[in-house]
DNA sequence: TAAAAATACTCCATAGGTATTTTAT
DNA sequence: ATAAAATACCTATGGAGTATTTTTA
């Protein structure tokens, strides 16, 4: 007599109340319950148990040893039954879950590592995975559903993927210290025209590459790129041993490579862009992006 | 919102087989159900919880994340219920609890002693609590509640009391060994008229005085007490160090105290019953008597 | 006798059914 | 075009109510 399939919740919290009170009419009262409706569903969980619960006595109830069992059971389950629901709403809103974010070499070390930070300073129940990949990847990744967000500098238009902006930074050219222009705070790109170039294959990230392309063209001349690099570490790495000069996002001077300087190039950035896949949007990752919209209009405000 | 009142395990084993088939179909199927009305009780669900649940495709269901969260507690609460129901049953078969006895001094070396080792080899989850008690102290403290059985070797009618018989146990005389007496195997009663006695006070176990005194009426002589001792091994210890002569509860020999002999009395012997409240007896309880008056029952046959 | 639980009935809220529509692939 | 869930509407089980009886201290 597997009965136990009738049980619901509505017994077990009426069944705590009248082990509370040990008396029927009380009980319904604090139920807000007629005595004999509460009486009756008493006797069908008893049924369903196929257990006596309570010993009646016409002037008194005590529990009998398996209701004093089956107390301590409801007790428990009603108290994990709220805790659940806490834990569902919890993670309904985003506060719970695993948040798996893509961002362009060295980002990290950008605004967006301050966001990060505050958001899991925010969020402590939050499992943020980070992962460092090139824009190609991270889209990949985005597609496959690996990845909830990517943070790239050179998002291209596709109509599987939402885009938007999220900051932007400026551009800056690299050359070594002991360079002969190096001496100038200023430097026009046209004074690099005839410089050797150290910079990353287009495949790695196609816009950024064509933007470098744009400023060296407007500057008169196509650039002289002695040496190729996919990573960004190594480019500067080249740069600092003299190979040659190159075009590099602001956020590469957080790595202050010794040997290396900076030259800012007015007006001239890159965007910053939040890639993620089109559709449902996971709370976790809904309450990310919204915590990172207002942190974005913050640094747009302090001018950052 | 606090509504997670209007919750039920029904919610949680419609949800559980959802989102293990991931298909309201296939799950309405499982369930003996039709599917609008599987699909009306999970967004039941979800309002009540106030999260979404599933995220519906027209091809393809698929958990949210708290959905997830929220399957992973439903799993386990449905374990804890089925856990509470069996807890709760072996509670009322007497399989699980608490049981209290008390027993006269000794009686755990009679067969009493094998009885409860039995019953607690078979109730491993029973826990079985052992006093060793005066009649008198053993029926306060049942009709007090604190003990549920009393085993007693002289229990008086009391109408607040239900006794049964559990054993005899014969009485034998108990003498110093180096005694003048002690030569004979077999000695009447009748031989003890003119020694000195040790024996406990009335008030001890009434009725087993009074049968040692009947005893002694029928052999012809009343019997002349030195010594009153409250506790049977303090009285045995006075038989040895000769004081005097006693007679006892054959389970007495079990000790078997230096230089006490002890001669049977043909044909005398003394009840012991089983003595507990009148009214309803715990599941516990009445497990151990169904099991003692089986093994009763054996030893009788046995002989022993 | 009186307090308290159990019975006997009535009612309606809602779980569940059938038929159909909507939706997205 | 079709599989699958949602919607609309209907049915009936059973949870809850009121009135009353039964029970035992």
């Amino acid at each position: 007599m597997i009965d136990s399939a009738r049980l619901e919740l509505r017994h077990l919290r009426y069944f705590t109340v009248v082990a509370d009170e040990l008396h029927f009419g009380r009980a319904a009262a604090r139920l807000s319950l007629s005595q004999p409706s509460l009486s009756l569903q008493v006797k069908q969980l008893e049924d369903i148990l196929g257990a006596r619960l309570f010993d009646r006595h016409s002037r008194r109830v005590a529990l009998t040893d398996a209701g004093r069992v089956f107390m301590e059971s409801a007790l428990r389950m009603l108290r994990d039954v709220d805790a659940a629901v806490l834990a569902t709403q919890q993670a309904n809103e985003g506060h719970t879950g695993t948040l798996r974010l893509g961002f362009g070499p060295m980002l990290m070390l950008s605004s967006l590592g301050r966001a990060v930070q505050t958001y899991r300073a925010r969020h402590p129940s939050v499992q943020v995975d980070l992962r460092e990949l090139p824009t190609s990847e991270q889209i990949a990744a985005v597609l496959r559903g690996d990845l909830d967000v990517g943070f790239v500098r050179d998002a291209e238009p596709d109509a599987r993927l939402h885009v938007e902006p999220f900051a932007r930074e400026p551009l800056l050219i690299a050359l070594h210290r002991g360079h002969p222009l190096a001496a100038a705070k200023r430097l026009p790109v046209s004074a690099l025209a005839r410089e050797p170039w150290v910079l990353f294959p287009r495949a790695i990230a196609p816009l950024l590459h064509e933007q470098v392309m744009r400023l060296c063209r407007e500057a008169g001349f196509t650039p002289d790129v002695r040496q190729e690099s996919r990573e960004v570490y190594t480019t500067v790495g080249l740069v600092g041993a003299g190979v040659g000069v190159t075009i590099v996002p602001a956020t590469v001077q957080r790595m202050s490579w010794k040997g290396v300087v900076y030259r800012p190039i007015p007006r001239a950035s890159v965007q910053i862009s939040i890639v993620r896949a089109i559709g449902p949007v996971r709370p976790v990752v809904e309450a990310f992006l919204s915590a990172t919209h207002k942190a974005a209009a913050k640094t747009m405000k302090a001018g950052v």
